[in-house]
DNA sequence: ATACTATTCAATGTAGTTATTGATTATAAG
DNA sequence: CTTATAATCAATAACTACATTGAATAGTAT
């Protein structure tokens, strides 16, 4: 087979992607950029990592061409360099949380950590969106939700909602959602929530799952 | 925020599916099972690898979940765990074509030192097809072919090709599509057909690129 | 039992990756 | 020109992964 060397550099091309996607650093700073551009700064307080490092992490995701930069002054702000990306970590996910009975184990001991924080199906969100007894509330950023949100969802980004929670209405129950089951804002935006005195649960999955039950999308324009 | 631990060994978990795709070797034998349940021995075979590193490595998948094993006889069989595993090989593929200069430059080179292997686009695909001109070929496993393919293409795997050369017209021009554009067994095809005094050509992307392409897919059932 | 074969396991040296530290560069402001 | 700040670079040590080798295990056939 004359293609071996062809081959054998095509697939150490693909591994630089995978190396990219196989340190649980680089993955939260994956998470981090998929929600908005990030600076350094931020990513290393965010992560809790050392400055340096995450610049050593970020250096790593821009040579596999995950993310790109723009400076702007003396700060640098990555984003993702395209949105298929955010694919790539849905999939990882996906695997993870199909495969591995230990995430499932995980899911599952930090939901019964809080009580009441069990998700909400897609079937009873519908249902009490219907009578107009919910908020539901769309956790990612603006293109995303542009992109394609649950019909009648409000997007608050969960970097502004603590200033927003007065667009809350105390008598009803919100319901959070984001990118996947496993995409951890509507996680952080229950517990701010609950914290102020709101009633707020997630729904189940994300809207990649919402989508995929063929359930109505709006999108904006 | 209470969910750190929690957050750490999620990314730790994801992490170990990200790690399962960062290595060439893997990355090259997962392609392989993508397109057949195969042996250690003949894995080993086929990537030129001695069997005790291969058997490592498919540990190494198994402990990720990316695969699964049947055993028969004195032979293990290993397969994909999920065909999720083919979602994130052309993730992780689709970036790596999109991003990385180096792997145009590979195919183009590639491609050049093959004369007249320059793809077949859809849409030449499909007025050819119209006028009953050409022969379509898919060389993936009958499984993947079932859930959908090219309308009136025949499915030949890369494997039985050799048997069943006597299958197609001399007269026709074949046109091979596969998994998607780096999925080699395309590539394969081709070479193999010429060398058989056929003319051949691969299609344009592979069949994921056809079906977003919004063209006309057809089902076995 | 014995021989045989496919696979896995265990041990090793090598290479690559990670986090850490401190020095360096680049930009902005006084 | 000096100072302050964000980010990167360079060097190191600890760690982890990799390929290789030879031994061990498990199943089959005689």
């Amino acid at each position: 087979m004359s293609s071996g060397g062809f081959k054998k550099q095509l697939f150490e091309q693909f591994a630089r992607v995978g190396k990219a996607v196989s340190s649980a650093h680089r993955l939260e700073i994956l998470e981090l950029l998929a929600q908005s551009e990030r600076t350094v700064e931020a990513l290393a307080q965010l992560t809790n990592l050392p400055i340096a490092n995450v610049s050593q992490h970020l250096q790593y995701l821009r040579k596999a061409s995950l993310v790109s930069t723009r400076k702007a002054g003396l700060y640098v702000h990555y984003s993702l360099a395209t949105p298929l990306v955010i694919e790539l970590l849905l999939s990882v996910q996906k695997i993870a949380e199909l495969q591995l009975s230990e995430v499932n184990e995980l899911v599952r001991a930090y939901l019964l950590s809080k009580d009441e924080l069990e998700p909400v199906s897609r079937a009873s969100l519908l249902e009490r969106a219907r009578d107009g007894l919910v908020t539901v509330l769309d956790v990612r950023p603006p293109e995303e939700y542009a992109a394609g949100h649950v019909p009648g969802a409000v997007n608050i980004p969960l970097k502004e909602l603590p200033k927003r929670l007065r667009e809350f209405k105390r008598d009803h129950e919100i319901i959070a959602y984001c990118r996947g089951a496993y995409c951890l804002l509507a996680f952080e935006a229950v517990a701010q929530l609950r914290a102020n005195g709101f009633k707020a649960r997630r729904l189940e999955g994300g809207f990649p799952e919402w989508r995929n039950a063929a359930l109505p999308v709006s999108t904006l324009e």
